[in-house]
RNA sequence: CGGGGUGUAGCGCAGUUGGUAGCGCAUCUGGUUUGGGACCAGAGGGUCGCAAGUUCGAGUCUUGUCACCCCGACCA
């Protein structure tokens, strides 16, 4: 019997950990903080590539693929940037095994110690901009629009599946442009193709905005967030796009000739989401069941289980469960018969459920005497009985019908946790429950670091395009005056 | 790096004042079942994290050591 799947206000992350187990996404992985992503798992992501993927496309980015290995001369060249990742990263230093002279064993072989060490990347800015140098040299060799999909490997102390391991997954946008103003609206182009992304495809409401200093990226001039509210009220960054300003340009002496002859330092953005996305996913919309599924990022549609007692009762299922999956895959619905026949139909319902599979068909003996069949909808746990000749007609706008309420439960979800703010007392009290709190804020780093250590609460934004407030008020903590309200929550 | 905890069957655990290892799930075999996680009967599976010590005898006591987990620090 599978394990019961209790979530638990105060512990959630141990039911967000059974259902990644449970529901077959991924196990721990024998290499500390990593994660092995299992085949179902890896559907969900592949789906999330290939869809993402055609909407850079769409912007005009192009996929390359640069080196894994960063030389740590490279890396170190722009001071902030490497401020943010010294402290996490895996270093190649040697490049043999030998046996231990003294015994059994592998030993390094201390004489293939590398001359310059390699660091594996925590992210690619820096070996981009030093082939990029390469390839620009006019104004003419710009936008440079790239996109890798790849790993990376970043050394946290603490990880947590999918939303924090050591390696994981993601994809890495680095453009080149020859004017301020063209970066900058590539970085919020991006941002917003995040969003599109969570909102359509994720069923996930996500609030874009803009970092604070404190919370922007290492060597950005600006940083463009999504911001998502899980079903604990915690608050996850989902996706960010920088405009990295010159900084890149500079540090690894990227000059074009502009169109007037003068040499210019060329503009840089950087944008990614990552595997992060599928623990997004799950502690958005998951239940006491399982997974729950957007319909059009399950790897399954549509499951359909066959009940029968005899030989003859199988057969007569199975056609038509054949022929009803032959017609909706004409449909591009993906679907599965489950006929293994070694185990039973409640057993299959409770799989399939914590799966999070948006639909189920049953049929049976029942059934098929009068040309009906069960339809179970995953996201409200419903199930009814419609005629057999319907069901292909109805699956298609079911599966939508799936997707948009559960965009819509978790909309109104996050609507009944997001308040504005003006006192501090009931600040400190409603944070600790899951709200998000729209408050003002002074614009200091001093006030946010010192809500931060009071509170454990950060800015996650300052919204651009929703929860947007621009009025003047008086910071919650400091009391000093204020432009606009910014979101605060505690984030994982 | 600080605080706490755990190492016993594939997984989850029990194991009393030291006496030679057990339960549930899973697995395998046979049968009956099959419309919401089946039941009965039987079987297989463990150098008790590792090392040393005390003892006639150590899963249990002592010392050392290693690993992992949780909380915090960290987390563009």
């Amino acid at each position: 019997m599978a394990k019961v799947i209790t979530p638990r206000a105060e512990d959630y992350s141990k039911w967000y950990n059974d259902i990644v187990v449970e529901a077959d996404l991924a196990e721990q992985s024998v290499v500390r903080g990593c994660m092995v992503i299992k085949p179902y798992g890896f559907a969900i992501w592949e789906k999330i590539q290939n869809v993402m993927d055609g909407m850079f496309k769409e912007t005009g980015v192009e996929n390359a693929y640069f080196p894994l290995f960063i030389p740590k001369s490279f890396f170190s060249r722009e001071a902030e940037h490497v401020a943010g990742f010294a402290k996490e990263c895996a270093v190649v230093t040697h490049h043999r095994l030998m046996n231990d002279p003294d015994g059994k064993g592998i030993v390094i072989d201390p004489d293939a110690k590398l001359e310059e060490e390699l660091i594996v990347r925590p992210t690619s800015e820096t070996i981009i901009w030093s082939v990029y140098k390469n390839w620009i040299q006019s104004w003419r060799d710009l936008p440079i629009l790239c996109n890798q999909w790849c790993n990376v490997v970043r050394w946290e102390m603490r990880t947590r599946p999918f939303l924090r391991t050591s390696e994981f997954l993601w994809q890495e946008g680095h453009t080149a442009h020859a004017t301020a103003e063209e970066a900058q609206e590539r970085a919020e182009q991006m941002v917003h193709v995040y969003a599109k992304f969570c909102r359509e495809w994720m069923s996930m409401p996500v609030i874009v905005g803009r970092k604070s200093p404190n919370e922007r990226f290492a060597g950005a001039l600006d940083t463009l967030t999504i911001e998502a509210m899980m079903q604990d009220g915690k608050a996850l960054q989902s996706g960010t796009s920088h405009f990295l300003g010159q900084n890149f340009g500079k540090s690894f002496d990227v000059q074009f000739a502009d169109k007037d002859g003068s040499l210019q330092y060329a503009w840089a953005t950087s944008w990614g989401v990552s595997t992060r996305l599928m623990g997004a996913l799950i502690m958005s919309h998951s239940d006491d069941e399982g997974l729950v599924l957007p319909p059009k990022l399950a790897p399954i549609q549509v499951v359909m289980v066959p009940i029968y007692k005899t030989e003859e009762e199988f057969d007569a299922v199975l056609a038509k469960f054949k022929e009803i999956s032959k017609a909706l895959k004409a449909k591009g619905i993906s679907v599965k018969i489950d006929s293994r026949d070694t185990l039973r139909p409640g057993f299959k319902f409770a799989e399939w459920e914590v799966k999070g599979v948006p639909v189920r068909l049953a049929l049976g003996a029942r059934d098929l005497a009068k040309d009906s069949i069960e339809v179970f909808r995953r996201d409200t746990l419903s199930k009814k009985t419609m005629p057999l000749k319907d069901v292909v007609e109805r699956i298609p706008s079911l599966l939508d019908e799936i997707q948009e309420n559960i965009y819509q439960k978790a909309l109104d979800f996050r609507a009944s946790n997001v308040e504005k703010c003006d006192n501090w007392d009931e600040f400190c009290e409603k944070i600790q429950n899951g709200k998000f709190l729209l408050c003002h804020w002074d614009g200091t780093p001093e006030t946010e670091q010192a809500i931060k250590e009071a509170t454990k609460a950060t800015i996650r934004c300052i919204p651009m395009d929703s929860f947007v407030y621009e009025e003047d008020g008086k910071d919650i903590y400091s009391g000093k005056p204020s432009k606009q309200r910014v979101v605060f929550a505690i984030a994982y």
